[in-house]
DNA sequence: CTAATTAAAGGTATTTTTGTCCTTAATTAA
DNA sequence: TTAATTAAGGACAAAAATACCTTTAATTAG
């Protein structure tokens, strides 16, 4: 469904959203290990979500790590789906037809619209701070291997 | 959603059973023509369709090319997933999480098994068959570049 | 039987995705 | 001010997906 990358953004921030504040920043390490993913590959889509601040914030330095606001829990997932550039899904044909449209269908089309609607609401509806609350404090990420 | 090959498989497999019958065989070159896939990889994903019969079927030589007997085009779309071997997309959790479960859910785990559900049940009620009678014989793969 | 046609099979090449590493910049504490 | 810490940024490496090409095998028509 997802690639790689965009599974790790989608931990990762939730993972932030419910350990981290101002002043309890996140390490990559931690990050990493608590989500089961590599480390340095896991920089590289923290820091696209840190770009502009527009999911994640972060800081250099001893005691930085990463963090979010209250305000950006407030982001629908669908806000980290477009970081990472996955947003096409919600718009793409099943089967990969570039001029799939509802005048010229797919022969999946119609049946896959009102799926494809939901995977939309779900993404849209859904707040990072609603998923964050929803992930057991203890038990989601470990025991992943 | 699925890969390259996976469209081309299913795209390839409802062109087949468009327009093919025991004495109307269809070339690659055809094929990969009107479902706009490049043939040299279309040809690989054709052989997994045609092993053991599975899903298509193949003849050398001249007149010779695809097609697909009456049976086969009873079968579901889900076939042609577990042939290309993309058909743990329904096990899979949207997070990627191994040890996702029931009893140890991913936040999003329970808003997104009912759209599970709904995507295991299109391509196991779908079959060929109906999806190729759904494709309209002139406009559907054509005009796709 | 021979030549032509078409898929099968295997190897190779390219591109994309995933992952690593090293240096730089920022921040903090001493 | 210096040393330590942590993310940023860039180059590089490995793996997987996608795509191509060449030879072989099967079939058919003449």
């Amino acid at each position: 469904m997802f690639s790689k990358a965009t599974e790790y953004a989608l931990r990762a921030t939730i993972y932030i959203a419910q350990k981290s504040s101002v002043d309890k920043k996140l390490s990559l390490t931690e990050i990493a290990q608590a989500i089961d993913s590599p480390p340095s590959f896991t920089a590289k889509i923290l820091q696209l979500l840190t770009k502009d601040n527009s999911v994640i914030h972060s800081v250099r330095g001893p005691n930085g790590g990463f963090y979010i606001t209250e305000k950006n829990k407030q982001l629908p997932l669908k806000k980290i789906l477009e970081v990472v550039n996955e947003n096409d899904l919600f718009e793409k044909c099943i089967l990969g037809l570039k001029k799939c449209s509802e005048t010229n269908p797919c022969p999946l089309h119609f049946q896959y619209k009102p799926i494809k609607q939901e995977l939309i609401y779900l993404f849209q509806t859904n707040t990072i701070l609603e998923l964050s609350e929803k992930a057991d404090s203890e038990s989601l990420f470990i025991n992943n291997k």
